[in-house]
RNA sequence: GUCCCCUUCGUCUAGUGGCCUAGGACAUCGGCCUCUCACGCCGAAAACAGGGGUUCGACUCCCCUAGGGGACGCCA
C-alpha cells in the first residue's frame, strides 16, 4: 500500500507549534514509508483566510524543512466537485434538504441543552414530505446518519473508539448559499488525493466518525485514522499566544534552528526509548505511529533551549555566521570588516559551546567585532581599578615584544608574571578579559588573545590603560 | 449539560504482568574541571492521581471516583 498522508492547515492564521508539529509527524510517516506528503490549504473559509496566512504557512513548512510533494491544493478550488458528489448523495438517497432556519437550530439547540441532551439536530426534514417545503427558505443539504447502534474506529493512535450513533447527527454537507461545508470537503478532497493516513490533531477525533460514515455514503473506503494528542501551554492550559501559539517564525526569530524545533516537537508525543537527540535521517528510519502517545504535552522552552544548544554546538561556524551577522551588524551600527570577519572565522567554535540561541551567540560574538575604544559593562569595569590598570600597561610593554604570538606563549609569558608579582592568575586574567573584551565572560583568554592579534590586543589595552 | 480522549519525577518521557530498589533527558541542587562563562564529568533530590477488583504477582488488565483536555456551528 502506498502511504500518503498530507498537512491540511485553514489559513486563517500562522502555523503554530501545534500545526507544526502535525506537519512533522505526517512528514516522517510518509517519509518512513517511502510514500508521499502532500499540502493542502483549507480555505473555503473565504472569509477568514488570507494570503498572509498562506504565505507564513508555506514559509514555516519551508523553515522546518517539511517539503511536500505535488501541487500545493488549494480546497477552494474543488468547490464544483464537492457539490457534484452531493448531487449523488441526493440521488441516492443519502442525503436530504432541511428547511430550518438558523433561529429554528439555535431554538432547538436551546432546549437540547436545557432538557440535559446532547445539542444535535433532531432530523425534522430527514422524512418529511419534499411537497411540504417552505418556498422562501433556501435549504440546505444534510446527509443521512445511521440511526441505532454504534460505530468503532480503529485509530491507529487512541486505539479503538466507540461512539453511539445517536451522538451523530445529520450534518450539513451544503449551505444554504450551495456552498461545500469542511466536513464535505475534506472527505472528498481526501478521497480524491488519495490519502491513505489522516494524521492530525485530535480535536478531529469526533468528527472522525462523523466523515467515516460520509466515506460510506459515498461508496468509498475510508482512511487510517490517527489523531495525536494536542500541545499545551506550560501551565497546562490551551495553548495561547502568551506562552507559545506562535508562529514557527516566531521560534526562527528568536533563534532557535529548525533542526533543533524539530527534534523538540518530535519528542512531544513520540519516543524511541531514551533516545533525545535524534537526527532527522534517524527520525524518519524510525518514526512509527505506535510510539506516539495518548496524553497531552506541555510545551517546555528549557527543553528545547538545551536541544537548541547541542544543535548549535554541531552547526558548521560558517552557516552560524551566516546567520547571525544581520543581528550581529544591527548591534554594531556597522558593517563587519574583513578583519573582524576573520575574527568570528576563527572564534566561532569557541563561542558556539557557550550559546543556546543565536541571539546569545550573537552577543557573545560582538567581542570579536567591536572597535576600540569598546564599551565597557559595568561589571568589567569594576575589574579595572586603578591597581588592574597598572597591571595591564606592564602586560602590554611585557607582551609587545614576544616573538610568538599562540597560546602557549601567551600562557607561559602571563604566569611568569603572575608568579614574579605573587598573583593568582585569576587576578590578572579577568582584568585582561575585561580591558580586552569589555565584559567579564568570554572564551578562555589566550584564545581571545590569538584570535585578535597582537596589534588589536595593544589597540585595546591601550585604550583602557590611557597610554599610547 | 452530552459525548470522546487522557492521567509515571516540576516538564518531556521509558516501561506492554515478574527484568522496577520505577530508567533517561531538561530544569533544580551539590561537587569536580577552571582565567570568567559555558562545555564536559560525578553525585543528589524528585513520579506510577485515589479507591476497588482480576492475578501467585500489578506502573502494566478491568471497574469506579477525581482531575485535565477535546468536541458538540449553514468555522475549519
Amino acid at each position: 500500500m502506498t502511504v500518503i498522508t498530507r498537512f491540511a492547515p485553514s489559513p486563517t492564521g500562522f502555523l503554530h507549534i501545534g500545526g507544526a508539529r502535525t506537519a512533522l509527524f505526517n512528514w516522517l510517516f510518509s517519509r518512513h514509508h517511502g510514500g508521499s506528503f502532500r499540502l493542502r490549504i483549507e480555505d473555503t473559509d473565504r472569509k477568514r483566510s488570507t494570503p498572509e496566512a498562506i504565505d507564513g504557512i508555506l514559509d514555516g513548512l519551508r523553515w522546518l524543512g517539511l517539503d511536500w510533494d505535488g501541487d500545493t491544493v488549494y480546497q477552494s478550488a474543488n468547490a464544483a466537485r464537492h457539490v457534484a458528489v452531493v448531487d449523488q448523495l441526493l440521488a441516492s438517497g443519502n442525503a436530504y434538504r432541511c428547511y430550518c432556519t438558523p433561529e429554528e437550530l439555535t431554538e432547538m439547540r436551546a432546549q437540547a441543552k436545557a432538557a440535559g441532551r446532547a445539542q444535535l439536530y433532531d432530523r425534522r426534514w430527514r422524512d418529511r414530505d419534499p411537497a411540504a417545503a417552505p418556498p422562501d427558505i433556501p435549504p440546505v443539504i444534510r446527509v443521512k446518519m445511521p440511526i441505532g447502534g454504534q460505530t468503532v474506529i480503529d485509530d491507529l493512535v487512541q486505539g479503538e473508539v466507540t461512539v453511539a450513533n445517536d451522538q451523530l447527527d445529520d450534518f450539513i454537507l451544503l449551505r444554504a448559499d450551495g456552498t461545500p461545508t469542511y466536513m464535505l470537503s475534506v472527505v472528498v478532497d481526501d478521497r480524491d488525493m488519495g490519502i491513505s493516513h489522516i494524521i492530525r490533531g485530535d480535536d478531529h477525533l469526533n468528527n472522525a466518525f462523523r466523515q467515516y460514515h460520509l466515506y460510506g455514503a459515498c461508496g468509498w473506503d475510508v482512511p487510517a485514522f490517527a489523531h495525536i494528542p494536542l500541545i499545551h501551554g506550560p501551565d497546562g492550559a490551551k495553548l495561547s499566544k502568551r506562552h507559545g501559539a506562535l508562529g514557527v517564525d516566531a521560534y526562527r526569530d528568536m533563534g532557535y534552528l529548525p533542526e533543533a524545533l524539530r527534534n523538540y516537537l518530535l519528542r512531544l508525543g513520540w519516543s524511541h526509548g531514551d533516545d533525545e537527540i535524534i537526527s532527522t535521517e534517524q527520525a524518519v528510519a524510525w518514526f512509527d505511529l505506535d510510539s506516539v502517545g495518548r496524553a497531552a504535552a506541555r510545551m517546555d522552552f528549557a527543553k528545547l533551549e538545551s536541544l537548541n544548544g547541542n544543535y548549535i554546538r554541531q552547526s558548521d561556524d560558517h552557516r552560524l555566521i551566516d546567520l547571525i551577522r544581520p543581528q550581529l551588524e544591527q548591534m554594531l551600527g556597522y558593517a563587519i570588516a574583513e578583519p573582524e570577519l576573520e575574527r568570528l572565522d576563527k572564534g566561532l567554535a569557541g563561542l558556539k559551546q557557550r550559546a543556546k540561541t543565536l541571539p546569545d551567540l550573537a552577543e557573545a560574538a560582538l567581542i570579536y567585532c567591536r572597535r576600540v575604544p569598546l564599551p565597557i559593562t559595568d561589571a568589567a569595569a569594576k575589574l579595572l581599578g586603578n591597581d588592574s590598570v597598572s597591571h595591564l600597561k606592564h602586560l602590554a610593554t611585557l607582551l609587545r615584544p614576544l616573538t610568538m604570538w599562540d597560546e602557549a606563549s601567551l600562557e607561559t609569558r602571563l604566569r611568569e608574571y603572575c608568579e614574579q608579582s605573587g598573583m593568582k592568575f585569576g587576578k590578572i586574567a579577568q582584568p585582561l578579559r575585561a580591558a580586552l573584551t569589555g565584559t567579564t565572560t568570554s572564551p578562555g583568554i589566550f584564545e581571545v588573545m590569538t584570535i585578535l592579534g597582537r596589534e588589536e590586543v595593544m589597540r585595546r589595552l591601550a585604550a583602557v590603560t590611557g597610554e599610547p
